[in-house]
RNA sequence: ACCCAGGUGGCGAAAUAGGUAUACGCGCUGAACUCAAAAUUCAGUGAUUUUUAUCAUGCGGGUUCGAAUCCCGCUCUGGGUACCA
C-alpha cells in the first residue's frame, strides 16, 4: 500500500479536533506536570491568507510543543488575531466591506490553514483583539494607565488618588515622579487651584496623558498617514504632497519605564543581536543640561537651560538652536529681529516632507555667554532642521562634530571649531589639513579644549561634567532615544479610547460601562485629518445616565463628547498572552490562580522584525500591569527566539503621478518631464517581469480604466527580493504546497529550508527530496506493499544507529536545529534501509522521535503498530549510554596543518603512545623525509598535526 | 545615515569550545529494472590537473602549529528606524 497523504492526513486532524487532544488544562493537584508555555507570533489576518513565512514560526513551535509534551510538560500552545488596523481599514474604503466581516472571513480562512498543517493549537483559547469581550480589557487597561503615575522612588506605577492624596498634604516638594510637569506647588497652592488646573497638571503626572506631537498630514486625502504609506516624501495613494503638522494625541509614558526596560534584559534569554538592538533602541546617553548666562536679558531672565548631548566637545559649541515652540522663544529675541523670527516660525510649522529637507534658521539677535571662554558669545537661533532635546526644546550646535551643524554653519557663516581628532593622528598634522569635514566618531582625543586638552573622550567627560556640577553649571542627565509613545490613530478599525471631554478635561467611560463598542459606520473615510468616528450620531456620554447618546444633546454640562481617536494595534497586542491564560474570564482579564500557574511565556518565536516595536510595547504592559498587582512576573518572556524572515520577489510598476498611466519599466528613464510613483502589483499578477494587464485592470476597480505604454508589446514590471508581506503583495500561499504534497512533507519541507533564525528566500524546486524521505521512511514498514514489522531483538549494531540519534536529537532540539534534527532522520533511515532493518523494538522509538515533526504519517504507523492511544501520549524514547561507547577513534595526520592520512587508535591509548606511534609510522617517515621535525601537536579526540621546517 | 543579521559547490545548506571544509538534500551524469515511462535501487559529482599535487567558505589584511569560525578595513544582500503588523 502506497503512503496516501490525503486520506490520512484528514483523517488524523478530524481525530485529533473531535478528541479535543489539544485542550489545555491548567495542573493545579499534581506537581509532577510542569507548564511550559510557547507563544506564537500574533498574526494580522489579511484576505491574502496564512502565508509561509507565518508557517515557519508555527510548524518550528509546533514541533517544539509537541515535543515537550513527549517530554511530560503541560504545554499550552495557543494563537489568536491581532485584527485591528490599518489593512482592513484600507479594504473598507476601497470596496465598502465591513472590516468587521472580512476580519471575521480571515480568520476563517486562517483557522482552516494552520488546521490543515496539523498544528497543534488549542482553538479553545483562541481570541481576536477586535472582539469586544476581549477590547473591553484593553480598554480598561488604558482607564488603568490613565489613572496610573510613576513613582520613581519606589520605581512603581500607583494610583492616581494616592498622588492627589500627597498634593493635598505636601503638595508636590515630596514627589518624585516621571512627570512632564517641572515646577515646585506645596499644599496650600494645590488646594487653592481650581478643578480644571488641577486636572492639567494631573495630566502631567498620568502614564496617559494628552499632548501636541507631530504627525504626516496629507490634505489632499483629508487624513494623518503612516510612515509606511509614504514614499518618496508623496502619499503612496495618490502621489500627494505631506506635510508635518502638530496634534493633540494621547500619548503613553513609557519613558517612565525605561531603566527596567534597560535592566529586565538581562534577564531574557535571548541572542546577543537582539539585546542590543532593544539596548540601541531605547538609547541611553548621559548628557548635561546646562544653565547658561544671556547677553541681552530682559527682567530677571538672566539663564537659559540648554541641554548638551556631548559635554567633552563643549569648547566646540558655535551657536545654539531653540525649537520654533520653545516657550522663551519671544522674551530673547530682539525687537530688532521679531519680524524676521515670527515669520519664520509661521511659515515652517507645517512644513513639506521631502527627501531631502533644506536646512534653515533665523538668527535671534541675541546671544549667551560661553561657560569657559570669557567674554565668548554665542549666537542663538531658531531652527525646525534639528532633533531638538525635548525638555529643553534646544540643541547645542557642535559643527566640528555633527553633520547638521557643520552643514548649519557653513550656510551661516558661524565659526567651527574642531575639538576631537582621531586617537593615531598628530595635532600639527590635523592643524594644516584646512579641508575638514565634520569629525564624528564617539572616541578622540580633545584639542582646542583648554583644560580638556590631551584627554581622551571618556576622561574629558568625566572632568567636565565634575567641574559644571561644582559650580553650578550644570547637571548630569540622562537622554534616551525612546520616546513617549504615541496613543491617538485618527482611524476607524480600532479600539475606541473609552474618554469622554468635560469641557475639554479628559474624564474615563464608567469602568463598568466597558466596553466602549466601535460603532458601525458606512463611511469609512477620514474626515478632516479626523477618525471617520467623528461622523458618527450616537458618540456623546450623558454623565448622569451614564449612557451613549446623541451628539445633538451635548451641552457640556451633563453630555459631553466622546474621543474619536482610536488605539494603536500595539495596544491589543501588547497583553494577548495574558488572555490566552484565562480567555473565557468575564470578570477579570485574568484570573489569579490561573496566573500563578502559568506566570509567563517560556518560550516566544516571532519575527526579528518585532524586535523593537512589539517587543518593547509589550514588555513595557506587564510591567505597568504587574506593578499595579495583577501579574506577577515583571518580564513577559523568559526565552525570545527571532525566527528569520521569508524573503519573495515582489513586483513593482511605474504609474505616472496625477494620471492613471502606467509606464513599463524600461521607459523609466525615457520620460523625463514624467515624475512617477511605484506601486506595487500582486504577484499573481505577474509572469516574471512581464505584467498581466487584463488581470491587472480587474484587480483593483480603480485601474479598470487605466492606460499603459509598452515596450515591444509587453509591460514590464521592477522584481525586487525583500520580506513577505501582504503590503507588498508578495505573499505565498501554502495551500498549492499541502495539497499537492500533503502537509507533513510541506512541514518538513519549511524546517529543512535552513536554520529558524536566518532569513530565506522562497523557492519550493527541492520539496521532491522531502517527499522522497518520506517514501522512504513509510516503505521501511512495508514489504510488497503491506504492513510488515519484525519481532527479533535487534543487534547492537542496530541499537546504536538508534540511540545515538536519541543523542543527536537531543543535542538539536536544543538548539531548535530542525533542519539538522531533519538531516539526522534522513541519515538513519538510510541506514536502516541499508541493512533492511524493520524490527519492532527500532522502529518504533523512531516513529516517536519523528512525530512531533511528522504527526500524521507518525500517527498512521503508531496504529498500524498496534497502539489504540495517540502516539501524542507516548514518550520520547531515553537514551541508553552503554550503545554510545566508541572503541576507536580515527584521527586526522596533519603535516603543516594539511590532511595527509589518517589513522585508527583504541580509544584508552596515552598521548604519549600515539606519538611514539604516528612518529614511527612509514608515512610520517615518507612526508618528513629530510626536512627537520620541529613539534607534534596532539589534541586527543580531535586531530595529530606535525609541525616541521 | 544609524542599529542588527547574513554572504560556504550549479542550488538549499552542514561543520555550537579555533582542529578532517562541503554532512544531509536538490539538481546533474551514468548504470540496473521496464516494450516504454514513472517509481525505485546502485555509482559518480567543489575547481584546475593524466598523476603527484595545487587552489577554494563575499573582497583585502592580521593573529595562530592550525581560521568558514577570532581581530582590523571594505563590499553586497536582507531587517528595523517609532501610524504596516
Amino acid at each position: 500500500m502506497e503512503y496516501n497523504f490525503r486520506k490520512i492526513e484528514k483523517r488524523w486532524q478530524i481525530y485529533w479536533r473531535k478528541h479535543h487532544l489539544f485542550h489545555t488544562k491548567e495542573n493545579y493537584s499534581s506537581s509532577k506536570k510542569k507548564k511550559y508555555y510557547i507563544l506564537n507570533m500574533f498574526p494580522y489576518p489579511s484576505g491574502e491568507g496564512l502565508h509561509i513565512g507565518h508557517c515557519l514560526g508555527y510548524i518550528a513551535s509546533d514541533i517544539y510543543a509537541r515535543y515537550q509534551r513527549a517530554k511530560g510538560y503541560n504545554v499550552l500552545n495557543p494563537i489568536g488575531f491581532d485584527s485591528f488596523g490599518l489593512p482592513a481599514e484600507q479594504y473598507a474604503i476601497q470596496t465598502g466591506q465591513h472590516p468587521y466581516e472580512t476580519t471575521r472571513k480571515n480568520i476563517q480562512r486562517y483557522q482552516n490553514q494552520m488546521n490543515k498543517i496539523g498544528i497543534s493549537f488549542d482553538w479553545s483559547r483562541s481570541l481576536c483583539t477586535s472582539d469586544p469581550t476581549y477590547y473591553r480589557w484593553t480598554q480598561w487597561m488604558f482607564i488603568q494607565i490613565f489613572n496610573s503615575w510613576y513613582d520613581k522612588k519606589s520605581e512603581q506605577a500607583k494610583s492616581i488618588d494616592l498622588l492627589i492624596e500627597k498634593f493635598n498634604k505636601n503638595g508636590n516638594l515630596s514627589v518624585h515622579a516621571s512627570s512632564s510637569f517641572n515646577d515646585k506647588f506645596d499644599s496650600k497652592t494645590w488646594k487653592k487651584l481650581n478643578s480644571f488646573e488641577k486636572e492639567s497638571i494631573l495630566l502631567d503626572y498620568r502614564l496617559a496623558f494628552l499632548c501636541k506631537n507631530t504627525v504626516n498630514w496629507c490634505p489632499d486625502l483629508g487624513t494623518v498617514l503612516a510612515n509606511d504609506e509614504i514614499k518618496n516624501g508623496k502619499s503612496q495613494r495618490g502621489g500627494y504632497p505631506i506635510y508635518k503638522k502638530k496634534m493633540l494625541q494621547w500619548h503613553i509614558r513609557i519613558s517612565a519605564y525605561i531603566e527596567r526596560l534597560l535592566k529586565g534584559l538581562k534577564s531574557i534569554d535571548c541572542s546577543k543581536s537582539f539585546k542590543n538592538l532593544q539596548h540601541n533602541w531605547i538609547g541611553k546617553n548621559l548628557g548635561a543640561s546646562i544653565l547658561l548666562e544671556i547677553f541681552f536679558s530682559k527682567e530677571n531672565r538672566k539663564k537659559i537651560e540648554l541641554f548638551i548631548s556631548r559635554p567633552e566637545t563643549i569648547f566646540g559649541m558655535t551657536f545654539i538652536i531653540l525649537s520654533t515652540d520653545h516657550p522663551l522663544l519671544e522674551k530673547i529675541t530682539l525687537s530688532s529681529h521679531k519680524k524676521n523670527v515670527m515669520n519664520y516660525k509661521k511659515n515652517n510649522t507645517n512644513t513639506l516632507v521631502e527627501e531631502k529637507t533644506t536646512i534653515s534658521g533665523v538668527f535671534t539677535g541675541n546671544y549667551v555667554f560661553h561657560p569657559f571662554i570669557k567674554n565668548k558669545k554665542i549666537p542663538i537661533y531658531i531652527s525646525n532642521s534639528f532633533p531638538v532635546d525635548q525638555k529643553t526644546k534646544s540643541i547645542i550646535g557642535t559643527p566640528g562634530h555633527e553633520k547638521y551643524s557643520f552643514q548649519f554653519a557653513k550656510k551661516f557663516g558661524l565659526e567651527i571649531v574642531f575639538v576631537l581628532i582621531p586617537e593615531k593622528e598628530k595635532i600639527d598634522h590635523y592643524n594644516k589639513n584646512k579641508n575638514h569635514e565634520p569629525y564624528e566618531e564617539e572616541n578622540g582625543i580633545c584639542i582646542n579644549s583648554d583644560f580638556l586638552n590631551g584627554l581622551n573622550t571618556k576622561e574629558a567627560k568625566e572632568k567636565i561634567m565634575q567641574i559644571l556640577e561644582n559650580k553650578s553649571i550644570g547637571k548630569k542627565r540622562n537622554t534616551y532615544k525612546l520616546r513617549d509613545a504615541v496613543f491617538s490613530r485618527q482611524r476607524y478599525w480600532g479600539e475606541p479610547i473609552p474618554i469622554f471631554f468635560k469641557n475639554k478635561i479628559p474624564k474615563t467611560i464608567p469602568i463598568e460601562k466597558l466596553p466602549l463598542i466601535l460603532p458601525k459606520i458606512e463611511n469609512y473615510h477620514p474626515k478632516n485629518g479626523k477618525s471617520p468616528l467623528v461622523r458618527v450620531n450616537l458618540w456623546a456620554w450623558d454623565e448622569k445616565n451614564m449612557k451613549i447618546v446623541s451628539k445633538d444633546l451635548i451641552d457640556n454640562k451633563y453630555v459631553f463628547p466622546i474621543e474619536t481617536s482610536t488605539m494603536p494595534s500595539w495596544a491589543g497586542s501588547s497583553w494577548y498572552f495574558l488572555r490566552y491564560m484565562d480567555v473565557h474570564n468575564h470578570k477579570f482579564f485574568l484570573d489569579k490562580k490561573k496566573e500563578h500557574y502559568w506566570k509567563n511565556v517560556d518560550l516566544y518565536i516571532g519575527g526579528s522584525e518585532h524586535t523593537t516595536g512589539h517587543l518593547i510595547y509589550a514588555r513595557f504592559w506587564h510591567k505597568f500591569l504587574k506593578d499595579r498587582g495583577w501579574i506577577s512576573s515583571e518580564e513577559p518572556f523568559n526565552k525570545i527566539l527571532n525566527q528569520g524572515m521569508i524573503l519573495s520577489s515582489s513586483a513593482i510598476i511605474l504609474k505616472t503621478i496625477g494620471d492613471n498611466t502606467f509606464v513599463s519599466y524600461g521607459l523609466k528613464n525615457k520620460n523625463n518631464n514624467l515624475s512617477f510613483q511605484e506601486i506595487y502589483v500582486d504577484i499573481s499578477l505577474t509572469n516574471n517581469n512581464k505584467l498581466n494587464i487584463n488581470q491587472f485592470k480587474k484587480w483593483r476597480p480603480e485601474f479598470s480604466n487605466a492606460k499603459f505604454f509598452l515596450e515591444k508589446g509587453n509591460f514590464f514590471c521592477k522584481r525586487k527580493l525583500e520580506k513577505m508581506s501582504k503590503s507588498k503583495h508578495n505573499v505565498i500561499n501554502p495551500d498549492h504546497i499541502y495539497e499537492k504534497y500533503g502537509s507533513d512533507v510541506f512541514r518538513l519541507y519549511e524546517m529543512f529550508l535552513g536554520p529558524i533564525t536566518q532569513s530565506k528566500s522562497w523557492s519550493d524546486e527541492k520539496i521532491n527530496g522531502i517527499k522522497n524521505f518520506l517514501n522512504k521512511f513509510w516503505r521501511l514498514f512495508h514489504k510488497n506493499g503491506l504492513f510488515q514489522v519484525s519481532e527479533l531483538s535487534p543487534t547492537f549494531e542496530e541499537f546504536k544507529i538508534l540511540h545515538k540519534a536519541i543523542k543527536k536529537l537531543q543535542e538539536k532540539i536544543k538548539y531548535f536545529s530542525f533542519n539538522t534534527s531533519i538531516s539526522l532522520f534522513m541519515i538513519v533511515v538510510n541506514q536502516l534501509t541499508v541493512i533492511k532493518c524493520n524490527k519492532r523494538k527500532i522502529l518504533e522509538p523512531l516513529v516517536k522521535l519523528m512525530a512531533p515533526f511528522v504527526p500524521h504519517i507518525a500517527e498512521e504507523l503508531w496504529k498500524k503498530l498496534g497502539w489504540k492511544k495517540s502516539v501524542i501520549f507516548s514518550s520520547i524514547p531515553i537514551l541508553d549510554p552503554k550503545y554510545l561507547v566508541e572503541e576507536k577513534i580515527t584521527y586526522p595526520i596533519m603535516f603543516n596543518g594539511k590532511l595527509k592520512f589518517k589513522e585508527e587508535f583504541k580509544s584508552n591509548i596515552t598521548i604519549e603512545q600515539i606519538k611514539n606511534k604516528i612518529l614511527n609510522h612509514y608515512k610520517t617517515k615518507f612526508f618528513l623525509k629530510e626536512k627537520g621535525l620541529k613539534k607534534i601537536i596532539i589534541i586527543p579526540k580531535k586531530i595529530i598535526n606535525i609541525i616541521y621546517n
